[in-house]
DNA sequence: AGTTTCACGTACCAACGGTATGTGGGCGTA
DNA sequence: TACGCCCACATACCGTTGGTACGTGAAACT
């Protein structure tokens, strides 16, 4: 094996032991020790590749964006209209919410550790970005009112983390009960 | 200087300390030495009033909560028909937040440190309880369509939650912006 | 006055994130 | 193919942290 290759295998290892403890013992229940003892390789090698367990986390956030973004892209972009884009996009973005590791990365471990500025940039540059996009479309052609859209993705990327962390515990009836209290604050938003 | 008296006195300069070290730090960027130094105590008085670390910060934590939820009814209570409590209320709880003391403790570290499902029970004994009963009146007397108002509750709680935290760090515009916004989001709920 | 109680101080520990330094094998060069 | 370098790690170590066990002195009760 190169020695590209093994340092690329040592960093995804990393990563993936990473991710799956982060999301199931929240960042500040895991230690390097664990991450590394699990990943096989020593401290050492971690610092090798990250300058240290915040950044490690950032890129353990980050990739978990992307993976999100792309969902809401996939699901927007397999609608015609921009209405049903930006209804299929916040559906895809609560139904992915939904998953506990996505939530502890993203939702809840994210701000406190990197900073709200930080994660906000990280969000602003994924998903957040295609619900921008979206209302922008929307308000180009008339179908919402003119008005600033980045106040309003905010509040409805709000709304939406919130939902997400809200139906991860709850009763199935709360799931619909919730889905349908956010497709009536989108409707809410037609001209 | 009876004994209850100092003991009360004790905790409550504990709590000052930590109040304005946690909110200017950060939850992970300051140790107890610190805390208990500026106290003028030390750890032993500190782990007599509290279980440790995470239980100080949610005994801070709370007090932000219900100061918060004070100025939330108080603006409330100072209108007359239940649409004007909502929108005086959901003013007034932008506002608090853009306290940098109360974002960082309430939003940012309040779900990583005690988990979501804590700082969910403390958030909806509070602030968002009031919030609910608002919306509550307004479905009884028809000012808004018949639904369940808990899931309706916390997605507004999240887009405000978010709402203050992006107005704590932009040009004054996002300020009219994002009320104008959520004012419009309100609006939208009327039947 | 003697005894108990308790609010708090002191001394200490294990675990943590982080760093300095050693090392062995891939890899270019002759 | 032999030499030498480089780099992806491993090893050993350190300062700080949250937490604990135990001591202490003054207030409170009898």
């Amino acid at each position: 094996m190169t020695r590209t290759e093994q340092k690329e295998r040592t960093r995804r290892t990393l990563l993936i032991t990473a991710r799956r403890l982060f999301a199931t013992k929240g960042y500040a229940g895991v230690g390097l020790a664990e991450i590394v003892g699990e990943s096989g390789v020593t401290k050492g090698a971690l610092y090798h590749h990250f300058s240290g367990k915040p950044e490690l986390f950032r890129a353990v956030l980050e990739q978990v964006q992307r993976e999100v973004a792309d969902r809401v892209a996939a699901a927007a972009e397999a609608e015609g209209d921009p209405w049903a884009q930006l209804k299929a996009g916040c559906a895809a973005f609560v139904a992915a919410g939904a998953d506990a590791e996505v939530q502890r990365i993203m939702l809840i471990d994210g701000p406190a550790v990197l900073g709200w500025n930080e994660w906000r940039a990280i969000d602003e540059a994924t998903s957040v970005r295609h619900l921008t996009e979206a209302l922008a479309a929307l308000v180009a052609d008339g179908s919402i009112p003119a008005q600033p859209v980045a106040p309003l993705a905010r509040l409805l990327s709000g709304a939406m983390n919130e939902a997400a962390l809200w139906l991860a515990q709850s009763a199935p009836d709360d799931l619909a009960d919730t889905q349908a209290a956010l497709s009536r604050l989108l409707d809410a938003l037609r001209a």
